[in-house]
DNA sequence: TTTT
DNA sequence: TTTT
């Protein structure tokens, strides 16, 4: 292909405290949902409408992730950039489905915060630490990465 | 919402001609795929490894649908700014299903031919007219648009 | 030209209350300072360095310039796009001068508010009205606008 | 700064062949002028207009000088990702003067050749070996590089 | 599930 | 001239 582009940019807010795993070659893996909001007049009816769009984020930047688990909780508005990336699984009836996510690749990807806090570590409505759970054993796993499940 | 963005840029190549159809309102409706690819070295192996992704793009825009009438066919590389919009559907078995896409929203998004071509409408590789049908009729939608297959 | 793209994304803090004119047509033209701060580890020193970068920001867009007056001031954050121009200018002595701004044309171009303020027209730390002047007589004037001055 | 953005995002043509030089510490630094095009229509004359823009492009990237250095010719088609920079120089007569580049920092940037070539280091229109010169001795030089000429 |  |  003679060149290709693949890029996400997103500013929102966290849905919920971001999850962090470990791949099994140990590397940390920090997801969450990032909530963006549309708002526009509907021209048949001349109402205001809004229509919030939930993305699914997946960071595997070593850095990233760090600063993601350090800094990230519920609420928190940022900045970030990534790429799309659409995986397949399959459900608990033997079904294929596809979910598509920003992913911040290893190396790739932005992460910044933007709206300032007292202190992400300790403080308040962004306190709580978000959950550690080890990876999941890995069986018939295709994707690059163990299940992750928001 | 405190300001929020929600924006995606992609440069990659039409994986088919693009689908041309009417909205109930009559707003023409131009979607397609397109493939970008993504290459690197993978650590473990050392080998080159390259994965494509491919992403559904729906255009509402007036104008920029009309261009991707016009010029786009199966091919040709594109670069293009949209939104990203999950749309949830029920499948044949009655089970919920989500969609990811990139919407060219009305008065919204970028549309930029990035290959020369002789001509679009007349040529060679690219000359298939893109296939235009009517809308079905719309039971049951409760989406922006009437159903969109790729 | 086989398609360009010219696309600046800033998330940044203005420098100033926005100046507000009017172009010899009559159109609201909005321009301030923005500021954006790099923050990187001296390889050599090892010391934690920060770099603040300034651009202006000129908006012909109708609707955002609207937005900029009535929202925007000294302090603000907000995410913006625009393209890149350089004018020609002459200086005092005759010598030519250029100066690469980020423009936010008629129709085009992206302003969001990204940090939320109990109420942008009233009040407190940004609540100094915009001034506003009369565009000076146009003599010689070359460029898409009476010469802008920050 | 609670968080800021600096981005730009081109997709253009080379004017020339790139310049490479080599900085104090031995860093290979590419330099090209890029063009982008912006077409109209003249709202007052209804007439269709177009405007191209220069821009100065810097890749202090070593992975990016690399790709840049061999494979960038005149007329040749790129997407880049930089950063907007404003560097103070001191002309000829000891004036003050600014320029504004768009950088492709250490580590930081994105650079994707668009149209393909059989072969940028050997062929046709695209062939010229581009220039490399040692770096000019630095007497006085304040910036992140020694003095970069267009 | 966020935010205004 | 902003911001942390």
């Amino acid at each position: 292909m003679a060149g290709s582009v693949n890029k996400v940019i997103l500013v929102g807010n966290l849905g919920k405290d971001p999850e962090v795993r470990m791949s099994q070659a140990g590397a940390k893996i920090v997801s969450f949902t990032l909530a963006t909001s549309d708002t526009w007049n509907d021209r048949a009816s001349g109402e205001r409408r809004e229509r919030t769009e939930w993305h699914r984020v997946v960071i595997f930047n070593d850095r990233l992730a760090d600063v993601a688990e350090r800094f990230l909780r519920k609420g928190r508005q940022v900045y970030l950039e990534g790429s799309l990336q659409t995986r397949k699984w399959t459900d608990q009836g033997g079904q294929e489905r596809y979910t598509t996510e920003v992913v911040l690749a290893a190396f790739r990807g932005e992460l910044t915060l933007l709206d300032s806090r007292p202190d992400g570590e300790t403080g308040g409505q962004y306190g709580a630490a978000p959950e550690r759970r080890q990876a999941a054993p890995a069986y018939g796993n295709t994707g690059p990465v163990d299940e992750i499940s928001f």
